[in-house]
DNA sequence: GTAGCCAGTTTCGTTGAAGTAACCGGCACC
DNA sequence: GGTGCCGGTTACTTCAACGAAACTGGCTAC
């Protein structure tokens, strides 16, 4: 047999949440639209296919909380505002990435699984 | 400014998912500990610290859905009933390696983020 | 003066993942 | 014959994410 599992290999995990906050609806897909560069509140409801403005707020105002997203206002007329990553928020592009590549590849596979059962 | 964003930019995906299911709380997790070979299920639950038997049965009975995983009961005594990932859920592994290390590198500052605010 | 854009807020309801707790049959061990 | 392990199942509850729809206030353009 292989060794035995740890039972502390999440010990540095908090227990209540996921390894990582990135499985939710809309985080990664939020990621991956500021990837280019910093955009609009009605900018990103678009690609977000059925999004609604409340759950884009609080995607956004989480993701400002654990500091990957910077909201920046303009006191101009009409008003703007603009997200963007921050440098700690672009840390995760890489990683994502992979994520990314994996899905484009085998999305399909999945969808055909679960399709036959 | 930068190019505008793609409005199909998700196209692919199926909107009533996140883009990939690996997000809810146990999924990944469940990859990692299968990462050295066939465990057994009491074997699963004691390092995925507090989750129950029961979700740990829906949870592996998702991922086998999707293929990602593979049930082996044996006919002995004590019965005996192991899970592995299969070569399709072993491609997880390598994207998923991206995260974890991500994970293990930022979780503090994560965490510190959060306990700040 | 009415219509619309911008960046949201508010209220209410739905859904599904997750948690709690108890229970199961078969066997081994003492 | 009582206890405990093994791999679960069942019933019930809780909670956060998600969603639909309407609304806001300040401005501009027609």
């Amino acid at each position: 047999m292989t060794r035995p599992l740890d039972p502390d290999l999440f010990a540095a995990c908090d227990d209540a949440r996921p390894m990582i906050r990135i499985g939710d609806k809309w985080t990664t897909k939020l990621v991956v639209c500021l990837r280019d560069g910093p955009r609009r509140f009605n900018e990103l409801l678009r690609p977000l296919r059925g999004i609604t403005p409340k759950v884009l707020t609080e995607s956004l105002r989480a993701m400002e909380r654990d500091g990957l997203v910077v909201r920046t206002a303009y006191a101009e007329n009409p008003p703007r505002v603009e997200y963007a990553l921050t440098p700690f928020g672009r840390t995760l592009l890489e990683p994502l990435a992979a994520i990314c590549t994996w899905t484009a590849q085998h999305q399909s596979t999945l969808n055909e699984v679960r399709a036959a059962s």
